[in-house]
DNA sequence: TCTTGATCTCAAGTTAACTTGAGATTGTAG
DNA sequence: CTACAATCTCAAGTTAACTTGAGATCAAGA
């Protein structure tokens, strides 16, 4: 609304910390937008010093630029978010983060009771359980940990 | 000890469900040993199986092989591990985990009461914080989230 | 206007963690 | 002894997330 609304992409990358290499690459990702001056020189929007720092958090926490794409797209490209459009994605976000934090709690726990006692026969091991993870593609772990079956 | 105790790679690759490929890859980067037949084939311990599922395991709770190896040089390389080998470990392992799911609470909090909030001064925002992760080179934000200081 | 620093585009390089392919050997059932 | 599957080596390709470099242009102060 008011002037000064637009900045460089240098002024971002130093307000955020990140690479000015890395933003053009954001760009690029559709994670971010950019209007161009007469030139061709990026102007961003103040309010995406936020958006990035958002990137930077949410990589920090273990999420990929894919997957937050996927919360960024809920915010307005190219116009400043409202207090609302924070509020929800950060909602959404959150949920992401608990996600993460119960599944590595289950595998923390099962660590425990498998490798932590021992126990080298593993018949009732739950550490691998195929359910946890979308299994993208393939096996993944048999009789993880076991070495029992002879197979021959 | 007794008998039938090498076992090939395929065999691994079959009882772990990692790729023949990978299990190779695992070896060049020496977080695996194996023996060689007068051929040149490689045969390892039937340990190897509970090697592969740990590292395995490890990889999806986030950590990379590097720091795996690391955990796994606490084990005695190329002779069957002992039930006190593993269980030290173990022990070693659940305590990065712990620390993880730590760190990602933190930062759980932090971005509840930062982005959550609608706040857009965040003058007292410590998601951002350096002490957090020891900082591998460069920067990171600055005035995280915070699109306040005008600098010239 | 000149000059210097900031940007721009595009291609290629980088690290992690593997996979794929080529061509050559090994090992084992029959 | 023969097949034929399983291995082997080595080089190159793949995805993610960027960085680096080259060569050109833009923007802004003296």
């Amino acid at each position: 609304m008011a002037a000064g609304q637009w900045i460089t992409i240098g002024e971002v990358a130093w307000r955020t910390g990140a690479a000015v290499s890395a933003i053009r690459f954001y760009e690029e990702k559709g994670l971010l937008t950019a209007r161009r001056t007469a030139g061709g020189t990026r102007m961003f929007l103040r309010s995406d010093i936020r958006r990035v720092s958002f990137i930077l958090i949410a990589q920090r926490l273990g999420f990929s630029l894919e997957e937050i794409g996927v919360h960024l797209r809920g915010l307005p490209d190219g116009r400043t978010p409202t207090k609302k459009d924070w509020e929800k994605i950060s909602r959404d976000f959150r949920a992401s983060i608990d996600e993460r934090i119960a599944a590595l709690t289950t595998l923390r726990t099962r660590l425990t009771s498998c490798i932590g006692c021992g126990c080298l026969s593993l018949k009732t091991c739950g550490l691998y359980n195929p359910e946890d993870e979308a299994k993208e593609k393939g096996a993944g772990p048999r009789y993880l940990l076991g070495d029992k079956p002879s197979r021959a």
